[in-house]
RNA sequence: GGGCGGGUAGCUCAGUGGUAGAGCGCCUCCCUUACAAGGAGGACGUCGUCGGUUCGACCCCGGCCCCGCCCA
């Protein structure tokens, strides 16, 4: 700066530099550490994390959730809770399987040649070396989590808490061993769950027509299929009962073309649909979900045709061994060839595929371990309906209700070597099943010792349905279970409400006997700008961290191209990003995120939107150094108490901010993080940075009333760290960065329960409306004179264009309180005008035109002033006629309503008198204008 | 087929039974020493559509048309 007054600071912030220094001073210093301590009197705020795969990279989805879950861990540490992030790990069952797996391939080898402990060895190196990369990420994004409390689902002690949950479970008779249809991935030859299992819309595949001829006598049904070889595992053909083309065969057989079986047709109005196709049905209860029900409807026999690795078993006749597809093929060819093929139709279908391996999924009748869910799910019903778990927003509770209204047994055991294991034991000399907590060497049944442990793991999502106690050291009764079960908010997608959620809160309340929090906060989905699902293949995936870091066209180029981008995804890229990100920062990333309404299923990022939030901070940044700049020399400081005021603009912004913080907090509390940070960047940009700095400077000038300068420093200082600390939560890199620069008494940012620590803008205190500003009605209504005033005479300027260098006067008349009001700051409405300030009569201005040359008008909130001197006759018409358009538009309106009476005698008083107010006010403004319009 | 959500400014989205809002974009002027990542001013909307309730509907109710998502 040229006079030297702070050099210091640049003028444009950087957010990388301040981002890396601060995170590491509060990590180090031990402020993202909750007490632990039972006598700790503070109430405890905890939020378990999702926990994220071990395999995962941070994508925009964790980069949401972790900065809402920041916020909010962020704000009740700033109130005064011992607050508890717990961070953590999912093993990831399938996911993680198949990376190493992909790891052996490359050395040209399977997990079957090293064998399963040599392979899950392999898998803990990995996951030593290269796994977790996720975490270092979301430090990056400023998460406050208690890195000391950081778990992994599949360490010792998580281990033990499955361990114990399936034993009694078993013991209760809520988890049993039987034979249903399930999901198969035959590549990666395991069970999924639904979740794995991704349908792929609008498939252009065809419906396969042929004919089983019927048994004993001429005549034929004609079905259709998209899968061919099924066929070789019908049991029945379905028609409809009311169907009368087929009644004469009620109670008949068809006989199967290849292999030696009779197939009873069967009448089910369920399963068929009369006018679809031939109104007939092959059934193939092992291989489709709505033939599994059928057959158990008409108690059809069961018959799997496929091998583990989707090849045909011996069921298969002529075709065993052949591998799906082929057989397929070969079905269809031989039915050609026996004459009973009846043409083929185009049709568009779903594929169920398996999210990891891509495979198309068998649904498949196989042995596995099930948890019986209605007991499970009615209280869990229960909790969310008598609101001990409340899920926002709050539309997701009907889906949730239906869900576990009409819930089906979990398969939770998987054909993995990488997971948990299941603690069942089976007898070689009995059919007993010995299932325990320790690892078994007897037979519970036959006392024998020849035991052979089932092979299979756990479900993934079974070690996460007991993530918030098992992490607090469930099944031990530890102090920290005691202390921070149960925990308060759960932020997580949508998609996994069933699969997690539910989950949590079932086995929440079976184990703990209580919820496990008492919030669900369910975020939308963030998509490209366009509203597109980002996809990897598209090459519309933003990574986090790019936006927070900046990266050029070719790193982006560069990335999708690795992650198996399509040229059509790349052309994409470099059209909409050409020059590729500049560094946004995260504390701006942050603020984006949160500006999201949290009832949006959808959130499509705007990097401009981004770069709003970018200018923001920079906003934030300059107005700290034009305070510093300020204060500078002064003893001024923040103390954390409001400033006793006397000015109008003090008193004005203590009553603003005292606004914002009311909206700050009850956003904050209700989860409206989008109102919290919105009210406070209106605060800050419209209000602080727009008015206030700017009605600050004539009081800074050189010449000004001392005390009047003392006072204001005093009062820019503290609503400064006011709204600092406010902000702190979203914002936390760029408002630790200059909170550290405002002066401020020592007290301020003292840890709660150690002295020694340094002073931290993370555990200073959350403002709050009252203590920190009150609200000052005359202030705010004196104001809006001043700013009315303002305005008037900028507007003239600017359509007058009168450049800034050209000194305005401004006359005017108005009552009482316009005058004082007026008077008494005519200092700052001189300096925002840039111009003179003169009061006149009203007669005089009431025909301004006329005493005062050149004059253009505006008529604002009871003022009536004038700019002499400015006019130009054409422009002048122009805008007093525009304006006298709205005016006369909304005046219309309003006196027709007036002119109602069934509005004035319908419509609550208070409401008929606003609307006369306003009334009285447009004529009085509507007249102004015509006088003027009229001089001209 | 069932369920859920949505159609508001050029774009992305807020919103409330009582005069339609934000950010970005657009137009004009301004490098006025906190900030051009800025300042001052301006333009832009029969709030999907058709009916109903009401003194008054973008908001409540019903029909319809589109668009997403989930389940089957």
């Amino acid at each position: 700066m040229s006079d030297g007054s702070d050099a210091t600071l640049p003028k444009q912030y950087s957010p990388s530099d301040a981002e890396s220094r601060w995170y590491e001073f509060w990590e180090s210093n031990g402020f993202f550490e909750a007490s632990r301590d039972p006598d700790d009197p503070r109430p405890t705020y905890t939020v378990a994390i999702p926990p994220p795969n071990v395999t995962g990279t941070l994508h925009m989805g964790h980069a949401c959730r972790t900065t809402f879950e920041d916020v909010l861990t962020r704000f009740h540490r700033m109130k005064g809770h011992d607050a508890l992030w717990i961070p953590g790990m999912d093993h990831a069952g399938i996911a993680t399987q198949v990376v190493v797996e992909r790891i052996l391939r490359a050395e040209g080898k399977t997990r079957h040649d090293l064998g399963r402990e040599k392979f899950v060895e392999r898998v803990w190196e990995w996951k030593e070396k290269s796994g977790g990369r996720i975490l270092e990420q979301l430090r990056k994004m400023g998460a406050s989590c208690d890195w000391s409390q950081t778990h992994f689902t599949m360490d010792e002690d998580l281990n033990r808490a499955v361990r114990e949950a399936f034993v009694r479970l078993y013991e209760e008779g809520l988890i049993y061993r039987g034979e249903r249809l399930v999901n198969w991935d035959v590549a990666t030859q395991t069970v999924l769950s639904d979740l794995e299992v991704d349908t792929e819309e609008g498939v252009q595949g065809e419906l396969f027509e042929f004919a089983y001829p019927i048994d004993g006598e001429e005549g034929e049904l004609v079905v259709a299929t998209t899968r061919p070889e099924t066929m070789l595992g019908d049991t029945a053909v379905a028609i409809h009962p009311d169907d009368e083309r087929y009644t004469h065969l009620h109670g008949k057989f068809v006989k199967h073309p290849f292999v030696d079986r009779r197939i009873p047709i069967v009448c089910d109005a369920e399963l068929v649909d009369m006018q679809f196709g031939t109104g007939a049905v092959k059934v193939t209860p092992a291989h489709d979900p709505n033939d599994f029900e059928t057959g158990k409807r008409h108690d059809l026999e069961l018959i799997n045709i496929l091998n583990l690795d989707g090849t045909l078993n011996d069921e298969g006749g002529p075709f065993a061994g052949m591998e799906r597809f082929a057989a397929r093929k070969a079905v269809k060819a031989k039915l050609e060839e026996v004459g009973l093929a009846r043409g083929t139709k185009k049709h568009t279908m779903t594929l169920p595929r398996s999210q990891r391996s891509g495979t198309v999924v068998e649904p498949m009748i196989s042995t596995q371990w099930f948890v019986k869910m209605e007991p499970l799910a009615k209280p869990a019903l229960a909790a969310v309906e008598d609101g001990r778990v409340q899920i926002l927003p709050a539309d997701w509770k009907k889906t949730y209700d239906h869900w576990l209204e009409n819930i089906h047994d979990w398969c939770i055991s998987r054909q993995l070597w990488w997971g948990h294991a299941i603690p069942a034991w089976y007898c070689e000399d009995c059919d007993h099943v010995t299932v325990s907590r320790e690892d078994a060497t007897e037979c519970g049944g036959c006392g024998g010792s020849t035991l052979r442990q089932d092979s299979d793991v756990l479900d993934t999502w079974f070690s996460s349905a007991l993530w918030p106690f098992s992490t607090l050291g469930w099944p031990e009764k530890t102090p920290d279970l005691a202390r921070y079960y149960p925990t308060q908010d759960l932020e997580t997608g949508y998609d996994i409400l069933f699969f997690w959620v539910a989950r949590m809160i079932m086995m929440g309340l079976h184990f703990m006997g209580e919820v496990p929090f008492s919030r669900v906060l369910l975020a939308g989905m963030v998509t490209d700008e366009k509203g597109d699902k980002m996809s990897k293949v598209k090459g519309n995936v933003i990574d986090p961290l790019d936006v927070i870091n900046g990266a050029t066209l070719d790193d982006l180029l560069e990335k999708a191209q690795f992650n198996g981008a399509q040229p059509k995804g790349l052309k994409y890229l470099k059209k909409t990003y050409a020059d590729g990100f500049p560094e946004y920062g995260t504390d701006a990333l942050r603020m984006t995120l949160l500006s999201y309404s949290p009832q949006a299923r959808r959130i499509a990022l705007s990097l401009k939107r981004v770069e709003g939030y970018r200018n923001f901070s920079n906003k934030l940044w300059n107005a700290a150094r034009f305070s510093l700049m300020n204060l500078e020399g002064s003893d001024a400081k923040a103390t954390g108490e409001a400033p006793k005021v006397t000015t109008l603009t003090n008193r004005w912004i203590l009553s603003r901010l005292a606004r914002a913080l009311e909206t700050a907090n009850a956003g904050l509390e209700a989860y409206r993080l989008d109102d919290a940070s919105g009210a406070l960047y209106h605060f800050v940009w419209d209000e602080l940075c727009d008015w206030y700095l700017e009605l600050t400077k004539p009081a800074f000038a050189e010449g000004a009333d001392p005390a009047i300068a003392a006072e204001t420093r005093q009062t820019l200082v503290h609503v400064f760290e006011t709204v600092l600390r406010a902000l702190h939560p979203m914002m936390p890199f760029i408002t630790e960065e200059i909170w550290q620069k405002i002066p401020k008494s020592d007290a301020l940012g003292a840890h709660p329960r150690d002295d020694s620590k340094p002073r931290s803008l993370i555990v200073a205190r959350y403002p709050q409306p009252g203590a920190d500003a009150r609200v000052d009605e005359a202030a705010e209504k004196a104001l809006t004179l001043v700013q009315a005033a303002i305005g008037g005479a900028r507007q003239i300027r600017s359509e007058h264009q009168v450049p800034w260098s050209k000194p305005i006067e401004l006359v005017y008349a108005g009552d009482d309180t316009v005058r004082a009001v007026l008077s008494e700051n005519q200092g700052l409405v001189e300096a925002l005008i840039g111009g003179t300030v003169r009061a006149e009569s009203a007669e005089k201005l009431a025909d301004a035109t006329q005493h005062f040359e050149n004059a253009a008008v505006f008529v604002a909130e009871g003022i009536h002033g004038a700019v002499p001197n400015v006019i130009d006759p054409a422009k002048e018409r122009e805008r007093l006629e525009r304006q006298l358009g709205k005016v006369d538009k909304e005046l219309t309106k309003l006196e027709k309503k007036l002119a109602n009476d069934k509005f004035v005698s319908n419509a609550p008083a208070e409401v008929v008198e606003k609307v006369r107010a306003e009334a009285t006010a447009l004529a009085d403004e509507k007249k102004g204008l015509d006088a003027a319009l009229a001089r001209l």
